[in-house]
DNA sequence: CGCTGGAATGAGAACAAGTCTCATTCTCTT
DNA sequence: AAGAGAATGAGACTTGTTCTCATTCCAGCG
């Protein structure tokens, strides 16, 4: 790859999840499929949270013209596979946003007023959660922290 | 009340908790209604949070017959005025479980292949949050920790 | 290559949780 | 006891998500 050393960051700097992805479905059995490509990429372009909704609406409209179905079963195998996180922050809409392998995650603060979200990362409180997990009776495989109240804007 | 002094610590033990949705809701100008008093009177016997389904499930079956409408109307107005917290653990479906004004809460546990909730508390984990309210930029009103993973009985 | 069997896809119907409307009933004040 | 306005409930409606099934695509094989 002459010349390809330049720039390692830029548009694509989360194509190494979309490898990554693309070789858990392998492994699971799955088949190469168009759709199903479009939505990891959509995903590993994304910095936070997306909802199911906007995911949708972003592929529809797409020369590719993505179908509701597929976006909504491409969503739930990555789930499965642990290759995307899904939250439910809002009035009773799903959001979607990727898994990194490294375990680097971040959580998020949302607007009561606007919607608008957030995110954040705190090793105290990843630590404390890290403490917590022998005592609670279940085997916890991953957590999810929201704090709610106003942002600047809103306040 | 004669005789009344006695087993203070019983199937009304929230009643306390009764008492202050009832004035808080006067408070905030709402008028008295059967169907509103069912809802809270049905939170303040439940340990942990209950889905606006089972709620509206349990009041309808009642031979008051309480209306959906109510039901969900209701859960509404309690949240707006922080009587009860709004939480969505599940598949897209709404818990609900009172605020004690005392302030003493708990987070959940969530079984990822039952459903199973389990109510937890954890000092360490309050104290990581309480030190994170100012590096968000947000004005932190409520937080909500929910942990997932396998139960007991699942594992 | 072109076939073929099973996987992936998309259009639209179906579903479930929650919201809205509006006629009726109830509360509170006078 | 009456009137004004709040609370209620039946049921229509909306919205986010899931299901169905006919069609299209992928990958191994001759």
């Amino acid at each position: 790859m002459p010349g390809a050393t330049v720039d390692p960051v830029g548009p694509n700097r989360h194509s190494a999840w979309v490898e990554h992805a693309i070789a858990a479905l392998a492994d699971a059995g799955y088949q190469r499929g168009g759709a199903r490509l479009a939505v990891i990429e959509l995903l590993a372009r994304q910095g936070c949270a997306m909802t199911a909704i906007e995911i949708d609406d972003r592929l529809r409209a797409t020369d590719q013209g993505i179908g509701r179905a597929s976006v909504y079963r491409t969503l739930e195998q990555l789930e499965e596979l642990k290759l995307v996180h899904r939250l439910e922050m809002g009035r009773g809409m799903a959001s979607y946003e990727r898994i990194e392998p490294s375990g680097e995650h971040h959580h998020h603060v949302v607007c009561e007023k606007c919607g608008r979200v957030e995110p954040f990362e705190d090793p105290g409180l990843e630590r404390a959660i890290g403490r917590l997990q022998g005592r609670v009776g279940f085997e916890v495989s991953e957590h999810e922290v929201v704090l709610r109240g106003r942002c600047p804007r809103c306040a």
